[in-house]
Formats: C-alpha cells, structure tokens, sequence
DNA sequence: AGTAAGCGCCGCCATG
DNA sequence: CTCATGGCGGCGCTTA
C-alpha cells in the first residue's frame, strides 16, 4: 500500500467516505475545497490551497453510494499518513445504523482527531462523530429527521434542530445535503477570508439551479457576504429568533444600539439590502431549508420561521421564488424519501 | 374587490 | 466644509 503524496503547504482536506454515502454530501464539500485551492493558487500562491482527497471508511477503498452507484477513493483512512488540516464526515440516509461501519473506523477517528485542526460532519455524518465520543458534551446537529434518533442513541451530544451548521469548538455538524455546502463554505471563509469564500460561492451557485429558476442555492445570506461586525452578530442574533414573527426593524435597530434611521442607513450601506428585507429572505432561507431537510407541514414550517401561517409562507415563496411551498418540496424528494 | 391600518423606507433638514 | 447621526413626514407596499 503506498502512501499519499502530499506538497507540504496545502491544507489536507480528508473527505471521507462512508458506505451508502449520499454523493451529493460529499461531493458538494469536495467541489467547494477544489474551486477554493484552484482560486487561491492563482491570486495567492502557488501551493496555497488545499490538498482535496476522498478515502473509505471501509478496509476497500471501494464504497458503494446510496444511490448504488460505486466509487473508488483514492484511499482508505487508515492508508492516510500527512497530518490532516480538515476533516470530513460524509453521510447518506443509510448510515442512520452504524452497522456497515467497521468499529476500527471509530478507532482511527478517535486516535486522529486530537491531532487534526479541525472536523465536519455533513447530515447523518454526525453519528459516527457521536459513536467515537466526539460530540459528547457538544452542540451539534444532523439531517432534521435523524436529531431525535441521535439525541435519544447519544445522550452526551447537545442536539439542536438547527437545519443549518453549528459549531462547537473545533467539531461542525451540519443538516441537509445542502448545508454540507454553506458549512464548507464557512470553513473557507475562516481560511481565506470572505471575499474568497463570495467568489467560490457565486462559481458554484451558477452550476445549482434550484426549482423556481429564480433563486439558486442558499447563499444570499451567510456572515461573508456581511462587512461589518456588527451586523453579522445582529444576524446572528436574528437567526436565533426566527421563529418569533414580531420581530421588526426597531427592535434590530434597538439591538444595535442605533437610532432606527440610522440603523437603516448602516445596514443598507453594508448588506445592500434594507433591514426588512434581510430579515424576510431569512425567512424564505429558513423555509427552504425545512422544506428540504424535514417533512413538517407547512403550518409547522411557518411557526418555525416566524410567519404568521401557511397562507404567510405561501405568498412569501411566490414572491420570492416563483413556486409554492409545496412545488418547492415536491423538487427536492429523494428516492428514500419516495418509497416511503 | 375595495378600503383602512400598519410598517418600512427614504428624502429632507438639523445637529454635532 | 465633510461626514456621521437622528428626527420627521410622506409615500408605497402588504395584510386584514
């Protein structure tokens, strides 16, 4: 078995694979690591970057995808000999029992996550991040419909419904294939700088047309796209409160400490978009992530992102993506979910 | 369908 | 003089 060669100065990203992986969680993360290094090589350095490779949980570097597709990673974990930078947990709605994972994978990820600098885990993912003991006293999430599952098999994890991404310290759990997206993303962000992280969203955004055709993928929103400091923890803030519908440009005003004229005027100059208006594609992003990740009905998706009923978030998605609530999901069902 | 109420936004002006 | 801030009033959009 040989070795994998590796340049030294790129980061290590590890992608790894697990059986019945959801392609898309891993090729998503892998797409946007790809186009980042490919990017900073040529603005940066020449061997700035990162250094993408997949590799098997499994002893064969052959790995059978959800889909029942096959692949062949480059290698398998334990054939790994660099250090690793970052480190991902791919998933798929078959890792939900943990049983066509060999017990040494947990033994391998135990031993190398001290040493590595940091490690994601993309939708169900998280559970092999709980089996190792990673997640114990930590926040974390996973595919909406798995949070209960891993809060009752994981007592030690934090679970959050968050469909988005959390970080605590240096493990990330993600929800959805398409968070998988925005936390790689992140990551990037936190290596490069939000100015790279726009551009590698923008090349990639062009290639995910989403049903509606008017808006793409999910980025309209995410810290980097936000200045100043100031406005990225308001956003924050707003997130965390997204269910409650009264929120309202005073109280962010009030938040902030500002006057609301004033407010209104920073906020613009920042985001390019006035106060209501951000809060109001948070909540159409919210709604999509629901309408993707979960099976809530559209009342209980409405409470969750702070509209006033089915009747709010349905106007809100044909204003905003010229499609209803239902069309919307109806376009994102997988073939698990469709024999359901 | 038409109206009334509420809210957000912005131009304008004043202040520091 | 400018630049940042803030108050006021009217206009327009959304909702009930």
């Amino acid at each position: 078995m040989e070795t994998i060669v590796y340049s030294g100065q790129k980061k290590l990203v590890v992608i790894v694979i697990m059986p019945g992986v959801q392609l898309l969680d891993a090729v998503g993360p892998s797409d946007v690591f790809s186009y980042t290094s490919h990017l900073v090589m040529s603005k940066l350095a020449f061997d700035s970057g990162y250094e993408v490779i997949m590799a098997s949980a499994t002893k064969s570097r052959q790995i059978t995808a959800n889909s029942g597709v096959s692949i062949t990673c480059a290698i398998t974990v334990a054939e790994i000999r660099s250090p690793i930078d970052t480190l991902i947990i791919t998933g798929g709605y078959a890792l939900t029992t943990l049983a066509q994972i060999p017990m040494h994978f947990f033994n391998w990820l135990n031993n190398v996550y001290p040493t590595v600098r940091r490690v994601a885990s993309v939708c169900t993912g998280a559970f092999a991040l709980a089996e190792a003991g990673i997640l114990d006293n930590k926040s974390a999430t996973t595919h909406w419909d798995y949070c209960p599952k891993l809060r009752e098999e994981y007592p030690a994890v934090k679970v959050s419904d968050n469909p988005f991404f959390i970080r605590d310290g240096k493990v990330y759990t993600s929800g959805g294939v398409s968070s998988g997206m925005d936390l790689a993303l992140a990551l990037v962000e936190e290596d490069f700088g939000r100015d790279i992280a726009l551009q590698v969203a923008r090349k990639l955004v062009l290639q995910l047309k989403r049903p509606g055709n008017q808006s793409q993928f999910s980025t309209l929103l995410p810290d980097f796209q936000l200045k100043s400091k100031l406005i990225r923890d308001l956003r924050q803030w707003l997130l965390e409160n997204i269910h409650n519908k009264d929120i309202n440009v005073g109280q962010m005003a009030e938040k902030v400490n500002m006057s609301p004229r004033n407010f209104a005027r920073v906020f613009i100059k920042d985001a390019n978009l006035t106060p209501a208006k951000f809060l109001e594609k948070l909540r159409v992003e919210m709604a999509r992530k629901y309408l993707e990740d979960t099976h809530l009905s559209m009342e209980q998706i409405a409470e969750k992102c702070g509209l006033a009923g089915m009747g709010a978030l349905r106007r809100l998605f044909l204003r905003h993506l010229e499609i209803s609530p239902n069309a919307y999901r109806s376009g994102f069902k997988t073939t698990q979910e469709e024999v359901k």
